[in-house]
DNA sequence: ATGAAAGCGCTAACAC
DNA sequence: GTGTTAGCGCTTTCAT
């Protein structure tokens, strides 16, 4: 590699380093005819400062390092992709690692962050995450963290999530409103935040409008496509179908499609489905995906805020806790009763 | 912030910085009591070793600088994934840069990633970018480069892209084989690569079959689902339709979808489509979309390692050039005549 | 207006 | 075995 210096350019013109880096950063101690001189001949030597060298005397590397769980995962995706964004309109670059959902990863990917010194952390931590040690340490440090979408409690840094549970609660709302009243939930497993918010709204919505709960129809799975598929399954074995299943993501739901469709149940007319997901997804889904909409570019876009706010010293010490709220989006495969 | 320096160590122990330099790497000048002791002092106080003084003067960052055009598109994000991947196995990091298929955007980021000292960088060029005058610079520099799916032609850089020409043509060959004769292709503009690849594909095809070619059957269009459904309808008006529709992305496959049924018309009884995707998406159709298989982790990885190899020198100077054959996955939406 | 000296945190080369 | 010196490329005093 083959890389010119400062001193390369000073050389050149036969002024000294300092002339040129002062006159690169447009330093009101030179001459305004000097530092065309030094940006020409910057120019013809193809310069490009080296910003590892900037880095290390300015302590600020204008770099925002992103811990994700899983970048095939189009949620994540569009949260990384927004992030980006947010970052270079504001100046930053991104240094962007992925846990694979593993803990150990996600603490190796934050050690090397740290250690490539960026000026700050968006972490969504792994399903796997129990130990937050070294979140602890990251708080004495005074780096400056911002957790999205899952977040290691307790730690007492700023975060952005989804409200689930209201979420489903207002959206089986408008569901109840529109008649519909026999509602099944495939559940993620209740052990994680997200399976056990989002089972807590509906069985909240359900207590709200007096309807008993069926523990039958709360049918508890994984995530993926597969869970979803087996999931109804286990519900056509029950031989007492739901109007309406309120799905835990839209993985699920593609499962529950499958093997609906392969049932012969067609979709909305003899059982309806709606379940977490973003309105991107729901043209992928035939009939069109009803989702209660956890926009991942609002939420990409609020955590680098709040982060790139942080770094700048905004909101002082004290952690910012979002929540955003998720709308319902009425789409083709729930029909309204009335 | 709050950083531990080895300093800091070294003043704790009353030692040299040197020596607490040679300890946490192991040297075999230090005694191994004297490793001990520095190791413990470096975990008590929490010391994260500055990679960017390392960087400074090893002048080598183990950084893969990545340059891709859109991680909304699933298409590249899982591209983006597998660099990961690979990279983060062979301890690299990564920096990622999305230029949102702008070429400004584009050079932006490269100049940016070399002012980073990256050891290498990996790019996909956007759909405007005309001027390589920067690829030019960095053959220059001696940076190592390798382009993954869209190459800037004659910069003289490794590069990693399918074999669409011959992808196209196997599949047709195949679906021709089945007794299916009568095939349209809803086309992507010809001024780029891709669209003038695939339709060159789909022309040498029916040459070979000695079928001739139906004008009106190339519909021209864009890359989005938009694009598909205008250009089902076009087909539509034709009152001519074709046994199968060949379709330059997945995103036309789904618009032609959507329009298809809007029209009445079933698939794949009443028109089969089939188009350019990868396996992961095909469930997200109904039915099943059939694909020419553009295997997105095998480029992302292969593209990773050819760069990582270069890095290392394992090619002299002499650029690869990687072609990935696509497979055919026959799917539930085209129906086999015999 | 220009430049010399010192230092960011770490490491390689060379003493002691 | 341990420490001293010098330097990576740049910037920030402080002289001139």
């Amino acid at each position: 590699m083959v890389n010119i210096r400062q001193s390369d350019i000073a050389k050149e013109l036969n002024v000294s380093r300092v002339t040129v880096s002062k006159a690169l950063r447009n330093h009101p101690d030179i001459s305004s005819e000097m530092k065309k001189k030094v940006i020409a001949a910057s120019r013809k030597l193809g310069y490009i400062p080296n910003l590892i060298a900037t880095q290390l005397n300015s302590r600020k590397t204008n770099t925002i390092g992103i811990v994700i769980p899983d970048l095939e995962n189009s949620f994540f995706s569009y949260i990384a992709d927004s992030m980006i964004d947010y970052a270079t309109e504001n100046d930053y670059r991104v240094i962007l690692t992925v846990s694979r959902e593993k803990e150990s990863v996600e603490k190796r990917n934050i050690e090397n962050l740290i250690g490539m010194r960026v000026d700050g952390l968006l972490v969504c931590n792994s399903q796997e995450t129990t130990d937050t040690e070294i979140y602890s340490q990251i708080k004495k440090m005074k780096i400056p963290l911002v957790f999205f979408d899952r977040v290691a409690v307790g730690s007492g840094f700023s975060s952005v999530v989804f409200d689930d549970r209201n979420g489903a609660i207002n959206s089986l709302e408008k569901v109840f409103a529109s008649g519909l009243r026999r509602i099944a939930h495939f559940a993620g497993y209740s052990g994680v935040n997200i399976g056990k918010d989002r089972r807590e709204g509906y069985l909240e919505a359900l207590r709200k409008q007096r309807i008993p709960v069926k523990k039958e129809w709360i049918i508890e799975g994984g995530y993926e496509l597969n869970d979803g598929r087996n999931s109804l399954l286990k519900l056509l074995a029950l031989n007492d179908l739901p109007e309406v299943i309120f799905a835990v993501n839209d993985r699920v739901a593609l499962g529950a499609y499958k093997s609906a469709k392969e049932a012969g149940l067609s979709i909305p007319e003899d059982i309806g489905i709606f379940g977490y997901g973003f309105s991107e997804i729901t043209d992928f889904f035939d009939p069109q995906l009803t989702v209660i909409n956890q926009d991942p570019r609002k939420m990409g876009q609020l955590a680098a805020k709040v982060l790139i706010d942080e770094i700048a010293g905004v909101h002082g010490s004290n952690p910012v806790k979002i929540t955003i709220e998720e709308e319902f989006l009425w789409k083709e495969s729930v029909k309204k009763q009335k």
